[in-house]
Parts: C-alpha cells; structure tokens; sequence
DNA sequence: CAAGATTGGTTCATTATTTGAACCGTTGGT
DNA sequence: ACCAACGGTTCAAATAATGAACCAATCTTG
C-alpha cells in the first residue's frame, strides 16, 4: 500500500456519525502510527482535504473536496441532469422520485422531485443517508455491485427499520437475484410503513452500479396499472440518465424491448 | 514537498473547463515525472478519488469526491442549513438569494431561493462558477482573505463581463477596503448589467471567510430604502448562517449595533 | 491534589519507497 | 511506411517515509 493510498485511507474513517477524529482516535482506527498519520495528516491539511478545530484540534473534512465534488459534477453532471430526469418522471408517474448515490456502507440521497397530482405523497429530504439493505435504491445498486462490496454489506448489523425490513442475508441475496432478473428493484414498507418504492440502478462508465434513480409511492396508491406505468417510466429514465451521465450498463442488464 | 501534497496536487489540474486530462497532458501540466505522475494516479484511482475512460484512458475525477463531499455537509452543513437562510431571506427582501464557495481561482454558486414577491427577478443555476472580481459574493471573500490570495487572484487576467466590470486591480484593492469598512460587498452590472448585488462572508471555524451569501436584485427596483432593507437583512442572515455552520467572524468584521 | 494516563506533537537513525531516464508496444496522422 | 505521440513499464539510484521513544500539556481519578 503506497503513501497516498495510506494518506486517502485516513480520508475513510469519516462517516456520518464520526465527523470529527482526533489524531490519537486516528491512529487506533487505521492502525498507522502516529507521527506517520501526524504526518500524512498535515499534507491533507495543506492541500484543503481537512481541517483542525481550534480547541480540540480534531480532523474534520476540508472545503477542498466541495471543490472536488462540484467539478466532478462539471464531468458526471448526474445532480443537475438528474433534476431533469427527475422532473419529467414526477410528471410521467404522479409520484415523488429521487436519485442517490452508493457509498461505503451507506446510500446518500442527491436530489428529488415531486409531482403536484397528489395531496398526498411521499416527502423528501436532499443529502438523507439511508441503508442498503431497507430501500429499493440501495437494493438496485447491490444487484449490480461487486460481489465482495454486497458481502461486505451484509456483513454489518442490518437496521430494522419498520416490521417488514429484510435482514435475514439470505433473503436479501435471494432478492438481489430477483432483482437482476427484471433490473428493477422494489420495497414495501421495508423503510417507511406504508411507502412502495421502485428503483433502478445508474451505472457509471465503467458499467457499476453508482447509484440509483426511484419512485415512492403510498402503498395505498399502488395498483397493478400504477406499478406497469412507473416501471416502464423508471426503466426509461434510468437509461437516459445513466446515459446522459456518460454511463453505459452492463452487458446483463436487462434490456426492455422497446429500448 | 511530500507524496501525498504531489499526488494531492494532480487534483487541481481538473477545472471545469478540463474535466479530463491525459497521462501525458499531466504530466507537462505538472512537471511530475510521467512514471510517477502514472503510479500517483494509480493510487488516486485505486482510492476512487479518480476514474479512467475506456476509450482515451483520460483520468476524470471519481465518485468518491461526492462522497466526502456529502460527510463534509454531515459535518459542515452549508448547503442543508443555507437552504433555510436564502428561503428566510428571499421572503424579508422579496429578491433573489443565494450563497458561493470560494475556490482556488473562481467562485461556485451552491444553492438559491428565488421570492415570489415580483414578476420580475434574477435567474440563477445552481453549480456555477462565477469570477471573484466581477461579483458582490466574490468580492465579499476577497474582502476577507489573506491578501496572498488576492493578489493571485488579481494578477490572473480578470474577464471583462459588462462595460461596468471593474478590471483595474488598484480599484479592485479599493473597493476591497471600501468592503472591510462595512462589512458588505454590492456590485451594480459588473457581472450582468441591470443587477444591482449585494453580499456578506460567510466566515468558517478559522475565521476565514470560506463563501458567501448574496442578494440579487435588478438594478431598476434598487430604491435607497429597499436597498436598507437588503443591507439590514443581509447582515443578520449572514451572520446567522456563519453561527450554525460552526463558524465565526474575525475579530476586525463590522458588527452591527443590533446584533 | 498529586500520580498516572492520555492528549497532540516531535525527533532521528533505519528502512523501504519513490523517482526518472530510457524503453516498450500501439495508435493515429501524413 | 514512416514518424510522433500516446499510455504504460523497468530498475538502479536517490530520497522520502517510517516508528520507537520522547516531550509538554491536559485530563482523570483515587
């Protein structure tokens, strides 16, 4: 393992619930000793990555990978692209949809559209983080991950989240079978009592799965009809936007027949 | 200079009008021999932090940097908490709000709220990179930056964006003093012309201002009073969100009488 | 309140990694 | 058929990374 892989591996141990790390914490957490994470730190540190509160002088995460992350967007615009896609499958399926992003060991929302034909629908909020193993998003992107990615996955504790949430390993590996079989995922009430939600994964350049598009309904709206309309609608707009993206699926998706 | 600030250093080769660069492109722009230049990007890659095209094999920047992206606003929640600012603001003003990131050479526009007061306003895209010179926002960080950083941003070829684009770097350190005196920056058509702008800095844990927030207004709506408005507004908002990023003034920032 | 533990930070001889000139095999243009 | 430019590779020489021990300053705690 090279320096900068050792430096950017430091960059891992930040998580939604451990935003700021002392550099003792560090050191236990990554195994690396201390005056090379001291050392490694501080060049993160010049280069923006991190910063260091003034009182505690823990690491937090630096503005520098705003910087990053807004001209990844400029390449693989999937936030702004995706508004448009998400937009017109709102309109298309009457219906809140939203795109996220597949990370370590958690799913991030980007970005979400609602339609007006409803008084009721399913709410949203931007930049959620969600689990894997409960929501149609996190479920398509399994199906089209690394084997080893979904085994590490499932290796953690899964959160039960409502009465029907999967978290039996077995089942959810027997789902994500199920899954790549039609390339759509769906989930009733697993997260949210009440909500059926419908995914398809987004695939990057080179043909994983790096996020998900989805449509979340009422499960009291859900009919036979309901369900033929938002998985015709997602099959297409996924395509576009993994498309638009510069994206391409791999060779076993699942192609419909009208492309 | 170590292995991980040269490796660091690649990154910022990736603007938003070079979103792919090649090995050899690379390694002319950073003088990094093309053996090394190739292993640093390895491991970039390795980490995620960067992507290679099938085709041409040009290095792009990866998905990973929206991942740390999304841990920073866990951490630093700029973008969830300016949303409930501008909407706050954009309703007090009844004008167009929004806030930007400083970067290394430009500054990047985050997130808006329009007002539904007036029929007309001004129209803004999320993610755009606007000059530091030619905008109240950029003018407003400048205002507060080390002066090393002004002085490379002002000996850059400043783009002349409207016959009111102030280009001249001495009237440029002029009205950065003139700025400092109130702690407000305001702009009248030297980015678009007929938008009459006004910002404050939005100031971060090391009370440096890392972005800012803005009003936008056309110019033919800017009376004195609703001008006092703005100022008022703008003021307290900023300093509002300043507070609940974590962040704080420097000791020197114009504190209003009312604070 | 004082002993012991823990914090961030530092040192320096040893070690292992990075480095870069030269060298492939391919591709694309002329 | 040539040449230039591309991404990628090699290997001895050079340089940078490493880590045990060590500080000073807080925090805990009996």
């Amino acid at each position: 393992m090279g320096t900068v892989s050792k430096a950017l591996s430091l960059l891992s141990f930040f998580a939604p619930d451990r935003t700021e790390i002392g550099l003792s914490d560090l050191t236990r957490l990554s195994g690396i000793n201390k005056a090379t994470a001291y050392r490694l730190m501080g060049e993160l540190q010049e280069s923006g990555f991190v910063e260091q509160g003034e009182n505690d002088r823990a690491y937090r995460l630096g503005p520098q990978v705003l910087h990053l992350a807004a001209l990844r967007e400029a390449s693989t615009p999937i936030l702004s692209v995706s508004r448009r896609v998400l937009r017109e499958l709102s309109d298309e399926t009457g219906e809140t949809t939203h795109v996220s992003l597949g990370h370590e060991t958690w799913v991030q929302t980007l970005s979400h559209a609602y339609s007006p034909r409803h008084a009721t629908k399913v709410t949203m909020d931007d930049a959620q983080t969600v689990t894997y193993h409960a929501t149609s998003s996190g479920l398509a992107i399994l199906a089209y991950a690394d084997p080893d990615f979904v085994e590490q996955v499932l290796a953690q504790p899964l959160k039960v989240h409502t009465s029907k949430t999967l978290v039996d390993p077995d089942e959810i590996r027997a789902k994500l079978t199920q899954i790549r079989e039609t390339g759509i995922a769906d989930t009733l009430g697993s997260f949210e009592l009440e909500v059926h939600s419908h995914a398809v994964p987004i695939f990057g350049a080179d043909h994983k799965a790096l996020g998900a598009l989805a449509v979340a309904a009422p499960a009291s709206r859900m009919s036979p009809q309901q369900q033929d309309t938002i998985r015709t609608a997602l099959r297409r707009a996924g395509a576009s936007l993994t498309h638009r993206i510069g994206g391409s699926p791999p060779a076993d998706y699942p192609q419909d027949a009208a492309l």
